[in-house]
DNA sequence: ATAGTGACCATAATACACATTGGTCACTCA
DNA sequence: TGAGTGACCAATGTGTATTATGGTCACTAT
């Protein structure tokens, strides 16, 4: 069953509440073990041991579900990518680092879990929320290195900084986007270094 | 009827003859009105009057004949793109001006031409021999830009010449690639402005 | 009121018989 | 000899009847 639309999903019910994180486990398990699509949400049910019907007092929908663990895999990328970036010391390491961990990070999600990036990729296709809150943040942590830099003096002060922020993650985009990494797997190789001097050449003072 | 694997593709028969430019000219017809996949061979054999069996022995295959026609699309996109880089003066223009154009050239053939856009997207997720071939040349004519302003001292010099164009290139694939065109429509406005900005800053000595 | 469900519906997925299509080859006719 | 073809095959695509699934709701038991 297709689920074309764009999204906006709510939680519903009590947000805290035990059966709700059974049903997020289950589907976690399911999910990466025979994927979102073949998936039912009665195997979800059977599972927990509650009926389908129960299911929806605390989900509006399966893909509310759905993008609930692919928040979770999204949030596991970008905490890499923070702790990254956080280790390194100067603003241009941080920026290379970014990039590094991002497509690594992506890339070990893809092999690893093949199933949970497949909901990832119609995530993003269909522009769940959680991909577009995603790219939203990882674009806010691009703005924040850059400023730091600034701040720093290792980068150049004279562009518009939500401008060069835009450029930098347009540059970038193709390898943290889930359904655009695999177009690049040929490049994801030598591409995050060699971007990630082309950009910080271009931010050079 | 599907075709999925990479291709070695070849003419077949005289290279130069009056009914191979029928079948093209009628593939062109055919393919842009009705589109690739629901244009049969038979279509194009009765089209020009001749039997399909006929038709094979100009082509190899359907997908070679869909190649032509896809090398010809590309190549007007090329044609636009050179002539643009030509008209400009210096090579940061010239830089600017080929990263515009070439995405106002794939979004026409897109809108304009549809049916067309679609052999040349699936052709490029297949990676067709006129598509491989295409992206080589854009990279060589980004490479000679490049190495132009290196010459006119209008970019540094100090990184591999090589290596930067190989950047550049990837930061303007996303637009060029007809297949990830597609995911970045939401950007075209704005994104070969900003990028090549980016770029040139990158490129300044 | 709260926790939980079986029965139900519209739509989407599947399965399967049947029709098309890409591609080949032995063959004809001039 | 070479331009041109009808008949044929394996494989893919298509129409359709059937099943499975997402989602709702009135309802029970506590």
């Amino acid at each position: 069953m297709k689920n074309t639309h764009a999204s906006p999903v709510a939680a519903r019910g009590p947000a805290d509440h035990d059966v709700r994180d059974q049903i997020v486990a289950a589907a976690t398990e399911h999910f990466s073990r025979y994927g979102y699509e073949k998936t039912t949400v009665s195997d979800l049910a059977k599972a927990i041991g509650f009926s389908k019907a129960y299911i929806y007092k605390f989900f509006e929908s399966k893909q509310a579900i759905g993008e609930m663990i692919c928040a979770n895999c999204l949030r596991e990328i970008e905490d890499d990518v923070r702790a990254a970036v956080d280790a390194a010391e100067r603003p241009p390491e941080k920026l290379r680092r970014m990039f590094k961990t991002v497509v690594e990070a992506s890339l070990r999600l893809f092999f690893q879990d093949r199933k949970l990036y497949e909901i990832a990729a119609s995530a993003a296709g269909e522009r769940w929320q959680a991909t577009v809150a995603y790219e939203g943040r990882i674009q806010n942590l691009l703005q924040d290195i850059v400023q730091q830099g600034r701040l720093s003096g290792d980068f150049e002060r004279k562009t518009p900084l939500d401008e060069t922020a835009k450029a930098i993650y347009l540059v970038m985009r193709p390898y943290l986007h889930p359904l655009l990494l695999q177009y690049n797997f040929d490049n994801t190789e030598e591409a995050p270094a060699q971007l990630s001097s082309l950009v910080l050449r271009s931010l050079s003072p």
